[in-house]
RNA sequence: GCCGGAGUGGUGGAAUUGGUAGACGCGCCGGACUCAAAAUCCGGUCAGGAUGACACCUGGUGAGGGUUCGAGUCCCUCCUCCGGUACCA
């Protein structure tokens, strides 16, 4: 008979509901310590829960619970990132508004997460699409726009005409739309900015004080992009203008041979000479028409055009030719390079595509061989230069360049501003008004907050046909009561754009602090104690954007004193993918025969059929897996991310249904580190499942269903103190690291012992109760209470570790010879660090005296506690 | 190409600051209970050698070198896999 774990979790989490077992009060001694520990909120779906939720979520909750029983303060609420395309995609295919839709999916979200025994604080639940709390994410707009960080330009975006909308860069995978993979062009196009880049510097010099890994970190670093050179300006011959570069090797300037302007360059026109008209034409025309994708598939042929004009080198004097060519970007620096093929790979290979002169600048070594030396080496051929490195050779070009009015250093960064705009319905509207007479937009008043969202039958983006066709978001097609706002006798026009998913998402870890808050942000006091995060857990697809603009909104916020951290989130871990179970497949030929694994053509894969086989057919030789009875036909093994189209999705209401909600979530933090990627397995499921029942029968009588004869309310004897604190200072330990797969192993460790105990003090039974508490919390509670302990066990203190019950009266010091294991020797703890001692009974050990024999010791190493290592001449 | 991470039994994974490699789980093998099965419990399980049985010996953490009394752990070179990124001037 197994344990009844379904009546178990049922009754506790009506208990938990029905008692706020988990509510973090409003008004909380603020003497204690606080943890703060938070999930990163879902979008919640319509397909529900997958088995990658409740990884992250049962991490956190077991630190919350685990704080909890340290006497801490914690907050770990859960809400909902709820604006955004499926719910309007659903809109526009049935006609059911996304609010329908969205309250539906949240409320199935909540029920499964109940279902895992969560702790979280369900009266701090925040939904982004609320007006109570969009109110805020417009509040913070406003200030925003205040600051002067948000402002309308007319930049060239991603144009997805299929989806009627406008794509971040991010959105964007080969040219195609994330979702739904439909063709993106770039076109110029009105639309909310936000100034992400005037914080770009506190951004990257932060993350140093940050504990996050050291992968994210570097990646928002990239994704900043700093670079340090210099902005040079070159004369145009014949031209009053001049066409500024950024360069990070001003050392280079005497090499610079020729010049090339992105083709969408605004100077490309104006320089244009006569008779190169129509080629410059036809090129542009080319470029931008190539999509993304595209220009990164021809990234390795390069292609370009003679302007017909010249800019004067300001190093050397000369005239050197203006070029365009698409290998330049308009979006990086200035949108134009002087090329220095010398020392630049991509130069060279320009410059000898189309003839052009190439000077070394740099002296490469004696033995360099390719074409562009992009190393170290004294200046050559580069006047005044000539003789420095690379370092002192920039600094005296800079100082050259600032006398001479031509240049500057220059530090530039490859993040650009936010483009705050979607042509879409589900999403936060803009409170902003626009004058149309006089071009010009104004705040709404902070009173007039939130502003709703009209109610539409019709929620369909005006999908275009053509590329060019003005982009008309569905709030263009609103009540005119809506659209249009009467002010002194004055008419204004409401913006039609919506905000991105990402502004609701920005902030909300604010908001749990104070959820209910209809006057402030947050109020200034919680703020202070509750910020920062002290644990944000969730996937590493968030690296970049969205802790990026979290980081940013929040130092605007901090900067306007409405929040007292620099940054939002002092730790944060990426808990890792989990695929599904490994599979074994066998290729078959067109004509039917198995092919190895190792012969199949990389790119020929869908020439040979594939057929699953079960872990019979299979065997290992060497390192690869075999078909049994054929070793020279190799199988392959791998686990796939799990998908509808593969058949491998794991649900995990049916596993809760099968073994329950706490076996899940023990299997889960089991699987392996937190952060791996890991592959599901069903019969790890059930050993966890298998553990939980033995923990059930160290107490409970499964015939009568009564407590155990042999619990009993006495002394433990000393070798089950000392089983016991082991288990508790390697828990604790554990759940600190967050290594919880070899906390429960602790945990198994000591109830396989215990299960042999003759009679269980309850005492001991107590403390591992608690112990387990956060990781399976229903059985723990169900447990607490039979065994006749009052209140609820969320509320008991972690049991204190006690070296003294671990400590042994004999430790085992091991023996070795020339570093080999020998032997080992049992001394007296007292003895045990004594050096001289050690030594002195090793060489008496028979184990050793043997081996040594005749041969003379060169050198004997006692380490206490630990081990003597004797080294011999052989 | 560049950046980040990882390679340990049949398998998922353990191994403080370098100091007993393989904890714990799964699988497999054997046994107990049972009319039988399931469930449960007990024992074994890195490979090779040796033995009546123990004791014991040898090799072993992707490959090759190095540092060290001693290396899964540190250093160098290389290979493979995963993630990210890529004409960033």
């Amino acid at each position: 008979m197994a344990y009844p774990f379904s009546t178990i979790e049922k009754k506790w989490q009506k208990f938990w509901a029905e008692n706020k077992t988990f509510k973090t009060e409003d008004h909380i001694d603020t003497s204690k310590p606080k943890f703060y520990v938070l999930d990163m909120f879902p979008y919640p779906s319509g397909a529900g829960l997958h088995v990658g939720h409740p990884e992250g979520y049962t991490a956190t909750d077991i630190v919350a619970r685990f704080k909890r029983l340290n006497g801490f303060n914690v907050l770990h609420p859960m809400g909902w990132d709820a604006f955004g395309l499926p719910a309007e995609q659903y809109a526009i295919e049935t006609g059911t508004h996304p609010a329908i839709t969205t309250q539906k999916n949240i409320s199935r979200f909540r029920d499964q997460l109940k279902m895992l025994g969560f702790s979280y604080d369900w009266d701090r639940q925040i939904d982004t699409t609320d007006p109570k709390y969009f109110k805020w994410t417009q509040w913070i707009f406003l200030q925003l726009y205040k600051k002067g960080l948000a402002y309308i330009a007319e930049v060239p975006v991603n144009w997805c005409p299929a989806l009627g909308t406008v794509l971040a860069n991010e959105e964007i995978i080969d040219g195609k739309s994330e979702r739904g993979n439909h063709p993106v062009y770039r076109r110029p196009l009105r639309q909310w900015m936000l100034k992400i880049t005037e914080y770009a510097e506190r951004l990257l010099t932060d993350l140093d004080e940050l504990d996050w890994p050291e992968s994210t970190k570097e990646m928002q670093r990239n994704w900043i992009g700093k670079s340090e050179g210099a902005e040079i300006s070159f004369q145009i011959q014949n031209s009053e203008d001049t066409i500024v570069v950024f360069t990070t090797r001003p050392d280079t300037l005497f090499g610079a041979t020729y010049m090339v302007l992105a083709p969408e360059h605004p100077l490309v026109k104006k320089i244009t000479a006569p008779g190169h008209r129509s080629e410059i034409d036809s090129y542009i025309e080319s470029t931008s028409k190539k999509s993304d994708l595209e220009r990164t598939e021809l990234a390795k042929k390069k292609s370009g055009t003679f302007t017909g004009s010249y800019a004067i080198n300001p190093a050397t004097g000369k005239a050197i030719p203006i070029w365009i060519a698409d290998y330049v970007l308009l979006s990086y620096g200035t949108g134009a390079i002087m090329a220095v093929p010398g020392q630049d790979e991509r130069d060279w290979e320009f410059a000898e595509l189309y003839n052009l002169p190439i000077i070394r600048t740099v002296q490469p070594p004696d033995n360099f061989s390719g074409k562009a030396y992009t190393g170290d080496g004294r200046a050559i051929y580069s006047g005044f230069l000539n003789g420095l490195n690379i370092s002192d050779a920039k600094d005296k070009i800079i100082e050259f360049l600032e006398n001479e009015k031509k240049g500057r250093k220059k530090i530039n960064y490859k993040l650009r501003d936010w483009l705050f705009s979607r042509q879409r319905y589900w999403g936060e509207p803009f409170p902003v008004i626009f004058d149309e007479q006089n071009n010009t937009h104004h705040p709404l008043d902070e009173t007039e907050l939130p502003l709703l969202l009209p109610e539409m039958a019709d929620f369909k983006p005006e999908s275009a046909e053509t590329m060019d066709a003005e982009p008309q978001p569905p709030l263009s097609r609103a009540e005119k009561s809506w659209k249009y706002v009467e002010r002194n006798g004055y008419v204004y026009r409401r913006e039609f754009n919506t905000m991105p998913q990402w502004a609701g998402s920005c902030w909300y870890y604010l908001r749990f602090i104070d959820p209910l808050n209809d006057l402030v942000l947050l109020d200034k006091a919680k703020e202070n104690y509750w910020m920062p995060v002290d644990l944000y857990v969730g996937g590493a697809e968030h690296s970049v954007l969205h802790l990026l603009y979290a980081r940013f909104w929040h130092k605007v916020l901090y900067d306007l004193g409405y929040v007292s951290t620099k940054e939002p989130f002092q730790k944060l871990v990426h808990q890792g993918m989990i695929l599904g179970e490994t599979e074994y497949h066998l290729y078959i030929s067109g004509s039917g025969e198995p092919i190895s694994g190792d012969e199949i053509v990389p790119g020929k894969i869908n020439d040979y059929t594939a057929r699953r086989l079960s872990e019979d057919d299979i065997e290992k030789v060497g390192d690869k897996f075999v078909l049994k009875g054929k070793p020279e036909i190799k199988v392959d093994t791998r686990a796939y991310k799990m998908s509808k189209s593969r058949g491998n999705v794991i649900n995990p209401d049916d596993i809760i249904v099968q073994y329950g909600a706490d076996s899940l979530r023990l299997y889960e933090m089991f699987m392996g580190p937190l952060k791996d990627m890991k592959s599901w397995s069903m019969r790890g499921v059930e050993g966890v499942y298998r553990f939980l029942n033995r923990v059930w029968r160290l107490a409970i009588d499964e015939e009568s269903d009564t407590i155990l004869k042999n619990v009993q309310d006495i002394q433990p004897t000393r070798e089950q103190q000392k089983q016991l604190h082991f288990m508790i200072n390697k828990v604790t330990k554990d759940i600190n690291e967050m290594a919880f797969n070899t906390a429960i192993a602790a945990m198994m460790t000591f109830t396989n012992e215990a299960n042999k105990w003759e009679n269980r003090p309850k005492s001991v039974l107590k403390s591992f109760l608690v112990l387990l508490n956060p990781f399976a919390p229903h059985i723990t509670e169900e447990l607490w209470s039979r065994l006749g302990f009052k209140s609820t066990i969320t509320n008991q203190s972690w049991p204190l570790f006690n070296p003294d019950y671990v400590k042994d009266e004999y430790q085992q010091i091991m023996l070795q010879i020339n570093g080999k294991l020998r032997g080992e020797m049992r001394v007296e703890v007292s003895q045990a660090m004594n050096r001289e001692f050690l030594l002195e009974k090793a060489l008496q050990e028979e184990t050793i005296t043997r081996r040594i024999g005749e041969y003379r010791i060169l050198k004997k190493i006692a380490v206490p506690g630990k081990l003597v290592n004797i080294v011999i001449e052989l």
